[in-house]
DNA sequence: AACACGGCCAACCGCCTGAAT
DNA sequence: CATTCAGGCGGTTGGCCGTGT
């Protein structure tokens, strides 16, 4: 009848190993081998049951285990494999070597999830929440459009899609030249590729068929909105043509509402290409760090407010009025809704 | 300094599958 | 063939620790 019972349940000790627990697996496994995990607890003089003895060795001891932070090319590779395999931990962990399944799920769980999540893509079809558009489809129809959504001119559209393409083709730039982000030729090529699916994009929104219009700006006050200034198109330099994802910072602002941050001003141009609008150039060569965006924006009510800088030492000059270093200059983009990471699509 | 809170992760729990009897 | 269990797996938990108030 059957196998007779591996351990007996009392009277095991249970909870985190001591390391002299540890040193007693270790030293047994290296004499004897693994293998027969019921009967080697009490070979190797451990109070613990075999499946505590198992997962203790195959999660923490072994020894081709890879500790430390996981590096851009597992977490791309585990993405890709969770895309077609689920939550098949183990054989995901089989593709990444001194990676444990235990580890890959924690790992997922704690931090690609959420980071997905913050793309608006869901984490278990992969896809764009379903979710995101629809809130984005009642902000366009309601308070956004009774308010300014024409301070600018322009409406702009921002679609999750494209957001998830330009994650993907980030990735597969990253992929095939680990040093893409350093090379301005390969960066030049990525913020036109960007442009032109935007261009396509908006012609099929013509269509109606793909696109949802979704509203790229806070909704401010009319008072507001007046002190928004666009920037003079024609001051930026032609060589500013590529976008440099360097110093960038993206800051959350209020419930709906975030901020983006660049020293340089090739972001400018790439984002505007990209959809994003530009609400308020603080004007200064401040690194994103030293800029409180909070203070400032909360600032815009008031005529009189000027760019409130962390750094005294900033040597300021207004953007609009076209006299700063341009590289150096602060630029900043308000979108509404989209929980995005900058840094996540870019860096 | 004390407390609350949230992130992280090692370890446990419970289920499933296939092998042993 | 039926029963039982080891091993494997994914989900969940609880305690530690860092950070914010």
């Amino acid at each position: 009848m059957g196998r007779s019972p591996c351990c007996e349940k009392n009277g095991l000790k249970k909870g985190p190993w001591t390391a002299e627990e540890d040193q007693k697996l270790i030293d047994y496994i290296q004499k004897n081998g693994y293998g027969n995990w019921r009967t080697l607890p009490k070979n190797a003089g451990l109070q613990r049951c075999g499946k505590s003895c198992r997962l203790r060795w195959t999660n923490y001891l072994r020894p081709d285990i890879k500790r430390g932070r996981f590096s851009f090319e597992e977490e791309e590779t585990i993405i890709q494999l969770h895309s077609v395999l689920g939550n098949k931990w183990s054989a995901i962990a089989a593709r990444l070597p001194g990676r444990t399944d235990n580890e890959i799920k924690n790992y997922w769980n704690t931090h690609i999830r959420k980071r997905l999540l913050r793309m608006g893509i869901d984490p278990v079809t992969h896809n764009p929440r379903l979710d995101l558009l629809d809130i984005s489809t009642i902000l366009s129809s309601s308070f956004y459009n009774q308010s300014n959504s024409n301070m600018f001119g322009v409406q702009p559209m921002v679609n999750p899609e494209l957001l998830r393409l330009a994650a993907s083709l980030l990735s597969s730039q990253r992929d095939q030249n680990p040093s893409f982000l350093h090379q301005n030729d390969q960066k030049h090529q990525f913020g036109q590729t960007l442009i032109q699916e935007n261009h396509n994009l908006q012609l099929q929104s013509h269509d109606q068929t793909l696109i949802q219009e979704i509203p790229s700006c806070v909704p401010f006050s009319s008072d507001q909105s007046t002190q928004l200034m666009e920037p003079n198109v024609d001051q930026i330099p032609s060589s500013f043509s590529h976008f440099n994802p360097q110093n960038c910072q993206l800051n959350e602002w209020e419930n709906n509402g975030m901020v983006l941050a660049s020293s340089n001003l090739d972001n400018f141009i790439a984002m505007e290409n990209y959809g994003f609008q530009s609400v308020v150039d603080p004007a200064s060569n401040l690194t994103p760090n030293d800029f409180d965006f909070t203070s400032h924006l909360s600032n815009l009510s008031t005529p009189s407010s000027s760019p409130t800088p962390l750094n005294s030492n900033s040597n300021s000059t207004n953007y609009i009025n076209g006299s700063s270093t341009e590289d150096e200059r602060e630029i900043s983009y308000c979108s509404n809704l989209f929980k995005y990471e900058y840094q996540e699509i870019f860096m």
